[in-house]
RNA sequence: GGAGAGGUGGCUGAGUGGUUGAAAGCACCGCACUCGAAAUGCGGCAUACGUGAAAGCGUAUCGGGGGUUCGAAUCCCCCCCUCUCCGCCA
């Protein structure tokens, strides 16, 4: 969600800024453009029912006082009068409430826009252009490397057949200690976060509501990358009936009103009344329709949405930043946009564990604490000994809320290349104008949107594959890290018949 | 799932169609009194948007949305949430 008054004020700014996230600079100046004059339309129509507004309310307080003293000569001169401010009242209200939503609203252009890239964000189309900041660790020399499916496979700990007879494709079924590594590295990650690094334990939900998704802005561009659930509850039979009652209502008197100078016959009457029922019928169904939709939920597709939104709609007081926050949740996501893309093995799954970090901060601090999130994303691959490379992302790679993201990539023997496991954002105030959280100063008034960060800390699934991958030697067998080992009772090794 | 009660400013809580943005109390801030504090007295104390150089002015907001009305915290409808009892359940 972007600041209006901020585009009035520099609009060069977001014109250099959308155009280098998939927009040409004709497109952005355009964009640019319509979204001023849209602006500049809504506050004249503000304006317009503002001044009515305050004609009416003048009008109707004397109205008021009129009937207290019993002069009803005077109060129909003036209820006269506010009939003819009616018009503009409906005109211009209506008008303003299109404007309103064209511009601001959950669909509108400064909910749909992505973020301004920070400054250092170098400028680039794809991930090609992504810049390599640092490395660590050597990939190791491993002469013929089985991938994680032939690896997990032969030891009889992994078994994508089963998983496909009873859910489909991209998903897995882990079993014996292959499934308490997973677990082990759920356990591991969240106790480095929480007793090295400060984070905040949180056991989210995993299922959220349409304002949660448009918080930290899943929704409403990327609806397709996300499962929903809606229960099986249908509306009682007093719901229904109350909402037809009222369709039949407004039937009934846009009906009368129709026909209130031409009372041919009570079959024409009835007639028309049948003829709107049955119109508004429509109507009906429509509406149980948004009820629907309002009883949906969406899987989270990671924690952040969770984590993030636990500070919305609050005003967090500033001594208590930043917050940091960290969970270990199942992911789902549909990957929609997906579709051959890692169809072998479990890199890309409808369904993963992941441990997200999200930080809450005061706006001057989140620069640093991006610095310290990324350190803590790398300090779980350095405790595995995993070879990574930290790369920062240019403007045409980062994700909608993002105005800062360093990708970590590990080492994927198989694959001969790295690999993204870990996404580290610092998304600004973008998601908390979404979610409308702010932050203020003991003892002052005003409030200030805060800054969100988000980042995984790692992802389980891919970090999974990644000791699979590089600890494996020719036997089939697998090494566990040592820090992994207090995890495992004790276990050195995962080998076949274990 | 059934039956019922309720959601008002930072908090407690009054208000059931007309100068009510909203009584009163608490909390908080300023001033007076005091050597200082307490107590007491007086005054102040919401947010968002529009407009304006500013002071200010205007509009909206009593869980959210819609409706009735000249006028809604107050009446009607829908949604969300909380609580109580019963039922079911990991």
């Amino acid at each position: 969600m972007h600041d209006i008054r901020a585009l009035r004020d520099d609009p060069a700014a977001y014109v250099r800024g959308w155009s280098s996230r998939g927009m040409t600079v004709e497109q952005a100046d355009q964009q640019v453009k319509d979204i001023l004059a849209l602006d500049e339309r809504l506050r004249a129509a503000q304006t317009a029912v503002q001044a009515a507004q305050s004609q009416r309310n003048d009008a109707s307080k004397q109205i008021g006082q009129a009937k207290a003293r019993k002069d009803e000569a005077e109060a129909a001169r003036l209820m006269a009068h506010v009939e003819t401010l009616k018009k503009t009242l409906e005109e211009q209200g209506e008008l303003e409430r299109t404007l309103k939503e064209e511009l601001s609203g959950t669909g509108g252009v400064l909910a749909s826009l992505p973020n301004l890239p920070a400054e250092d964000v170098p400028a680039g189309a794809d991930e090609d252009e992504n810049v390599e900041i640092r490395r660590y660790g050597e990939p190791f020399a491993i002469s013929a490397p089985k991938d994680h499916v032939d690896l997990g496979e032969g030891l009889a700990m992994l078994d994508f057949e089963a998983a496909g007879r009873m859910s489909g494709s991209r998903f897995t079924v882990l079993k014996k200690d292959l499934a308490r590594l997973e677990r082990a590295l759920g356990q591991f990650m969240l106790d480095m976060q929480t007793l090295e690094h400060g984070y905040t334990e949180v056991s989210p939900p995993l299922l959220v509501r349409d304002e949660a998704m448009f918080g930290t802005g899943q929704l409403p561009k990327f609806e397709e990358d996300l499962f929903s659930v809606v229960p099986l509850t249908q509306l009682s039979d007093d719901e229904k009936f109350a909402l037809h009652r009222a369709q039949i209502e407004k039937a009934g008197r846009q009906a009368a009103s129709d026909l209130s100078d031409d009372l041919t016959s009570a079959s024409t009457i009835a007639k028309a009344v049948a003829q709107s029922i049955e119109v508004n019928e429509a109507d009906s169904r429509e509406t149980l329709r948004h009820i629907d939709i309002r009883r949906r939920h969406w899987l989270i597709p990671t924690a952040e949405v969770s984590l993030t939104n636990l500070v919305r709609e609050q005003i967090t007081p500033e001594e208590e930043l930043p917050l940091r926050l960290t969970a270990l949740t199942p992911c789902f996501r549909s990957e929609a946009g997906a579709s051959g893309r890692d169809t072998r093995g479990m890199i890309r799954q409808h369904q993963f564990y992941k441990v997200e970090l999200v930080a809450i901060t005061a706006p001057e601090q989140s620069n640093d604490e991006h610095e310290r999130m990324i350190a803590n994303a790398e300090a779980v691959l350095k405790a595995l000994e995993l070879p990574f490379r930290a790369m920062q992302l240019c403007t045409g790679d980062m994700g909608f809320s993002a105005r800062r993201t360093v990708d970590l990539e590990v080492w994927l023997p198989s694959q001969g290349r790295y690999r993204e496991i870990s996404s580290i954002s610092n998304c600004g105030d973008f998601q908390a104008r979404r979610m409308d959280a702010r932050c203020q100063k003991r003892g002052e008034k005003g409030t200030r949107f805060v800054h969100t960060l988000n980042g995984s800390g790692l992802a389980v699934g891919r970090t999974l594959v990644a000791v699979l991958e590089n600890y494996q030697d020719e036997g089939g067998r697998v090494f566990i890290p040592e820090v992994l080992q207090p995890y495992m009772g004790g276990l050195t090794h995962l080998e076949p018949d274990a």
